[in-house]
DNA sequence: ACCTGAACACCGTTCAAGT
DNA sequence: ACCTGAACACCGTTCAAGT
């Protein structure tokens, strides 16, 4: 409800009144606000978004932007609310509920992971970012999300206790198996100059491990997929033993 | 070997000549500027720590550092590479092997949380830089140790195919785990000014919540010791099916 | 050899002033 | 009502200069 008020505030109000600006420009609004800053993150990662900059892709100088946001933190804050809201409406709210629990929790974790495979260099936000309340666990960080989450368990039978307990370990689960992925995608390794970094402690040169070395190839096979498949069924499986 | 040097190279080198500088301070150093800084970090957080802030705290200027440290991304990395030298001195280098594998997987899991419980605020610089390699799975990033891990599974008799699943599946469930506790206790909620935040899209008002208000003592309970035994029993029951 | 001063190109943020 | 200019207090980093 307070979404949609925000949203139609962006065409509403003064409904006939042409920008003076020179360009067609409507004006500013933090929804407009926030998802180009999800555009901005996505195409250049979080290190290159600046209000400066921000506001210059919005046709503004910087200092425009803070009518609408607080600052910098508070903006990278709505940045993860815009993004949690859209994965509470693609797969709780719009979404007919799943005939069983392991559907549910199937359905549900196939939706983070979409997620972090469509924004991977804004998973880390989501992942690590303080929540609003302390017993908030990322990825699983927001407040209805977590309502719709736990209303949905005890639809299948789960005690309150036991819903608690799943949500904690699904949340462990997803934030071990995506956060790693989505980092790996971001190409964050390529945002720093290659061959900038510097051994302290540890020797670099590979023939000091040989055991590494030779497992070169296994180790570098990409098994997210699987890996996060197989995970999730031994996840529901174990967690069915907290269920009535 | 190579970190040795590097240790006795502080008291080394000019055995004799006291500093000409007024206090009595011994030349900059990489590994001094290094611990300066996690201490710096364990303090104040990672907000806070600027060259200019940690050449301060060092009895000089910050341009001196650029001296021994190639910019501000590396000396982050080199805190991480400390650290994980730490764990890999600690848990592995200096300890004789376990018994069997359950119990070197076991003191290797309570290493490695006593890092993140100890440096809460640096964990999840360990659990999100980018890593030296890209097959590379944070928590579990330094070389040595990996090569370290691998070789003891070997010994008790895990295939090369089983112990890199054991290396991926034992480096997740840390990951999710610990990131999570450590930034709980880290008061980064605390870092940000306290009702600073704004609600962009998402209500904060409980009263839209009601299951969450219900089961807001269960959520609240802090149980991380407690899941962390249990999945890790869960993880090691999980794996026993790999090996030999 | 080791450190500093001055400078450069940026930041986030505030606030009076413009339209 | 909405945006800008100018300013403030910072950053990281470079480099010639000091001792």
């Amino acid at each position: 409800m307070s979404e949609t008020e925000r949203a139609s505030a962006e065409l509403g109000g003064s409904s006939r009144a042409m920008p003076r600006v020179s360009r067609g420009r409507q004006p500013l609004d933090q929804m407009r606000i926030l998802r180009e800053a999800i555009g901005f993150i996505d195409e250049s990662g979080l290190h290159q978004l600046t209000m400066r900059r921000l506001g210059h892709r919005l046709g503004v100088e910087a200092m425009a932007l803070y009518r609408y946001v607080p600052g910098r933190e508070q903006l990278l804050d709505g940045v993860v609310e815009v993004l949690m809201d859209d994965l509470y409406r693609d797969t709780l709210r719009d979404q007919p509920p799943p005939q069983n629990w392991p559907d549910f929790l199937q359905h549900l974790a196939h939706g983070v992971r979409e997620l972090a495979v469509r924004h991977p260099r804004i998973f880390p936000l989501v992942a690590t970012r303080p929540p609003a309340a302390p017993w908030l666990r990322p990825p699983l960080r927001s407040l209805r999300w977590v309502e719709s989450f736990l209303e949905g368990l005890q639809n299948y039978g789960f005690t309150p206790v036991a819903s608690v307990a799943v949500y904690r370990a699904f949340a462990t689960f997803l934030l071990g198996h995506l956060l790693l992925e989505s980092s790996v995608g971001s190409d964050e390794l390529a945002e720093l100059a290659p061959s900038d970094d510097i051994a302290f402690v540890e020797s670099n040169d590979l023939a000091d491990y040989p055991l590494v070395t030779a497992l070169a190839d296994l180790l570098s096979e990409d098994a997210f997929s699987a890996e996060f498949e197989d995970a999730l069924e031994e996840l529901i499986n174990r967690l069915a033993v907290l269920r009535e």
